[in-house]
RNA sequence: GGCGCCGUAGCCAAGUGGUAAGGCAGAGGUUUGCAAAACCUCCAUUCAGCAGUUCGAAUCUGCUCGGCGCCUCCA
């Protein structure tokens, strides 16, 4: 059995030693995405959580069951459909398959299920049916809401007070009182329903993951997840739901919540604030990976600021490290490890303290709360002392034993983190391919010029040699020269987009 | 008004009672035809401020200042 893994449970605001209900297995349930407009970055940074802790969980021999939903019916769906004239569920299905696309590129593992508020319905109306019969809901001309005074720990996530909340400006006709919230709203004229007992309508909006939740995982889950802006009211109103419709079993052991993205200003990031950047248009000029190791080298929950600087400081971070992989794959050697100690001396040695404590001391950061950060900052030494072994000249020769211990340590981290999933050249190769075309260059416009400073270089014509150097280098190109041939990199230093 | 989070070097960021990880930037050096990359050395007597608890505090308590989120669109 894993060693003890310790989670931040927003409930009790507490980091908590993790027991499930059921040794061994983890009933994860995350909330995904309302399919109404392409992801942003934001978005990305809860879907890169969610990945970041069924990938680690699983990694570390757990059972994890991974439900993350998509909320295929919903306002501002039916409204943007109605702009555009197109049917809601086309639209859905429309950004489902953009949504998934991203995720893919994302390099998302695939959830155990995905299911949709369309494909839900039966056990959405059966729950608004129990909640009705349990005296947690009552009908208004066609729609039904939740009596939030029937269930006295409401508020119990997000630590508020029904007396203390500001009430709303407006009083929505048939509820109770203003905080009631809708389960089932009724009908309206052009807007998509489904039948029920209460007449056609479509589901409110907390209901539908209480309902996709136990239908995937049952009335209990081990871990719920989300942004933090879902705190309230929608992971409050499940809690609410779900636990008056299960006669009020816990319905979430553990709640997680990943922190905001936001401006340098300090102000979040969201699409009704205008300042979003959209998955693909980042991914068109950064490599996957660049995107996850920004989300990465900061804890989950902590507020992460964007700014223009944020990918190319992190494909900067990545570089480093895939440099010292690239380094690590390339030595070579079958000596036993204490000879090529011996040989190397203890550079070598550093190598193989470091690369040989690298799992359990990574488990022992991603265990306390999933310490991503602290995780980095061990493979970056990793990475140095790797480096420096690599600059011994025997090492090439007769490192490799010691270097496979590194590549191994480095192959933890891909699992378990999702980072350097790539060999050191395919990293370099991407690079290239998304950051030419920002640059307005080609490979075979770089390669010519290359060419001729090798020429150049060749006939000892250093001032020509170091003018086509200057002319790459001020394109974003930086030339290498290697004992034994030339290469290229992007240059990170230079940024041209804002 | 209510609930909550945060303030660590020029910048990003770990560290939650035992004497400040890691990355970027910067300075010097090794290497190089010169560079770049890499490596080495240096770079916070100090953790917003004040007071307190303690043998000992960035870590605990109180207050002050500053920033942010949520209070029915939100990842």
């Amino acid at each position: 059995m894993p060693a003890p893994f310790r989670l931040y449970n927003t409930l009790s605001r507490e980091v908590e030693a993790f027991t499930p209900a059921e040794p061994g297995k983890v009933k994860l349930y995350f909330c995904g995405m309302t399919v109404y407009d392409h992801c942003h970055v934001g978005h990305a940074r809860a879907m890169v959580t969610s990945d970041m802790v069924a990938r680690y969980l699983r990694h570390r021999g757990w059972d994890v069951d991974f439900v993350r939903n998509y909320t295929d019916v919903d306002d501002k769906i039916i409204r943007r459909a109605a702009e555009n004239g197109e049917a809601w569920n086309e639209l859905a299905e429309r950004y489902i398959q953009s949504t998934q696309e991203d995720f893919r590129a994302l390099g998302l593992a695939k959830p155990t299920s995905e299911p949709r508020v369309s494909t839900s319905m039966d056990t959405i109306l059966e729950m608004i049916g129990t909640l009705v019969e349990r005296g947690h809901a009552y009908e208004n001309e066609g729609s039904v809401w939740f009596d939030v005074a029937s269930f006295p720990e409401y508020g119990k996530l997000s630590r508020q007070k029904v007396e203390d909340m500001r009430q709303p400006d407006e009083a929505v006709p048939g509820k109770k009182t203003p905080v009631d919230f809708a389960l089932w709203k009724a009908a309206k004229p052009g807007e998509p329903s489904w039948e029920s007992p209460w007449g056609p309508g479509r589901p409110g909006w907390h209901i539908e993951c209480s309902a996709m939740a136990q239908a995937t995982l049952g009335t209990q889950v081990d871990i719920h997840g989300g942004g933090l802006d879902l705190v309230f009211p929608h992971h409050e109103n499940e809690i609410a739901q779900s636990e008056c419709a299960h006669g009020g079993e816990l319905y979430a052991r553990y709640w997680m919540h990943n922190g905001l993205l936001t401006m340098a200003s300090g102000a979040k990031m969201g699409k009704s604030e205008g300042n979003a950047f959209g998955i693909k248009e980042v991914l068109q000029v950064f490599p996957a990976e660049a995107l996850r190791i920004y989300y990465l080298q900061v804890h989950y929950r902590s507020p992460l600021p964007w700014n223009v600087d944020a990918l190319p400081d992190a494909l900067g971070l990545l570089s480093r490290l895939y440099e010292a992989k690239e380094n690590a794959s390339q030595m070579e050697g079958t000596e036993a490890i204490p000879a090529v100690i011996a040989g190397l001396g203890k550079d070598a040695e550093r190598v193989v303290e470091l690369a040989s404590s690298f799992p359990e001391k990574l488990y022992a950061a991603m265990d306390d709360d999933l310490n991503t950060a602290k995780a980095l900052g061990m493979a970056f030494e990793l990475a140095r002392a790797v480096n420096r072994l690599s600059n011994h000249k025997k090492a090439k020769k007769r490192g490799g034993p010691i270097a496979k211990l590194a590549l191994d340590a480095f192959d933890v981290l891909a699992e378990a983190l999702g980072l350097l999933q790539l060999s050191g050249e395919a990293f370099v190769e991407e690079v290239k391919d998304k950051r030419l075309p920002p640059l307005g260059l080609t490979r075979e416009g770089v390669e010519e010029k290359l060419a001729a400073r090798v020429a150049a270089r060749e006939a000892k014509e250093w001032d020509r040699a170091d003018a086509i150097r200057a002319e790459l280098e001020e394109a974003g190109i930086q030339v290498m020269d290697r004992p034994d041939r030339v290469e290229w990199r992007i240059r990170l230093d230079v940024r041209e987009e804002a």
